[in-house]
DNA sequence: ATGGTCGCGTAGCGA
């Protein structure tokens, strides 16, 4: 069972890209972020016609979050819980029937926070404490889950071309760091760290200022695994080639095989 | 120090 992270930065815009790269690695589950369009805007019918269940929590312009599955979607729950104002669409809980049973799958766009002196940094902590305060509930259903998406952090100096350059940004800063490593500390397993845990292997290439052609990335775009989907964890694989396909996300796809 | 790139939506913001 192989499932893959992946911003896509608009899906409207990515589309041709994404069939591209979904015919050819095949994967069973699909978390994806940064749609940025409403649930009805969604192009379904092309997903449904390479074998994909969907479920959606859009939002027009910026965020929204989908799932796609092979396997068919039994329970769907937009948005993180926690704080019903919140408006962002930055999170989607399902549950999938694998091959040998539940799968318990969220999509989650972790917002990025800067500038730091502003509220955006102290929605993306707050944003992070909701996430532990409910992956705590999730770890105590013992059951098989992958928190799955564009975490916006750094986690270690060796995820990132140059540490000095991002020691002030919102991705690298301490206090995200932190919040990552809280998150694994209740008992997640990052699935790159578990089977791989290369150096400077990098998930996101800015844009601007050539830095594709420079490798001047940062590994952000992370699998989140439970003890009884680590358990079931046999590989992990960067699909770095993405960055190079023809109008490409500024992200490339993460994917875990699992035996489950 | 500046400017460099996308996507959305058609100006300027977010990343």
């Amino acid at each position: 069972m192989k499932l893959a992270t992946w911003n896509v930065n608009s899906i409207k815009a990515r589309l041709p890209t994404i069939l591209t790269w979904l015919k050819d690695a095949a994967p069973d589950v699909v978390c994806m972020q940064e749609i940025k369009c409403e649930d009805d805007a969604f192009p379904q019918l092309e997903l449904e016609d390479l074998g994909y269940n969907v479920a959606v929590h859009g939002q027009k312009t910026y965020n929204g979050v989908a799932v796609l599955s092979k396997f068919p979607i039994e329970d769907v729950r937009p948005g993180l819980p926690g704080d019903d104002t919140d408006p962002q669409a930055r999170f989607l809980e399902v549950v999938v029937s694998a091959a040998h049973g539940p799968l318990r799958v969220a999509s989650i766009y972790l917002p990025n926070g800067n500038p730091v002196d502003s509220e955006k940094f102290a929605y993306k902590l707050k944003w992070f404490d909701r996430l532990r305060a409910h992956a705590q509930a999730l770890l105590e259903l013992e059951e098989p889950t992958v928190l799955a998406g564009d975490y916006n952090v750094i986690p270690r100096e060796d995820d990132v071309h140059d540490p000095k350059a991002w020691s002030g940004d919102a991705l690298f800063r301490p206090e995200s760091r932190a919040a990552w490593r809280a998150l694994l500390n209740q008992g997640w397993t990052d699935a790159y760290m578990a089977v791989d845990g290369r150096i400077h292997q990098y998930t996101f290439w800015d844009y601007q200022r050539g830095s594709w052609q420079k490798d001047h990335g940062i590994r952000i775009d992370h699998l989140a695994c439970s003890p009884q989907a680590a358990d079931r964890l046999k590989g992990i694989a960067i699909h770095r080639p993405a960055r190079a396909m023809e109008k490409p996300s500024d992200h490339v796809p993460v994917a875990g095989e699992f035996d489950l």
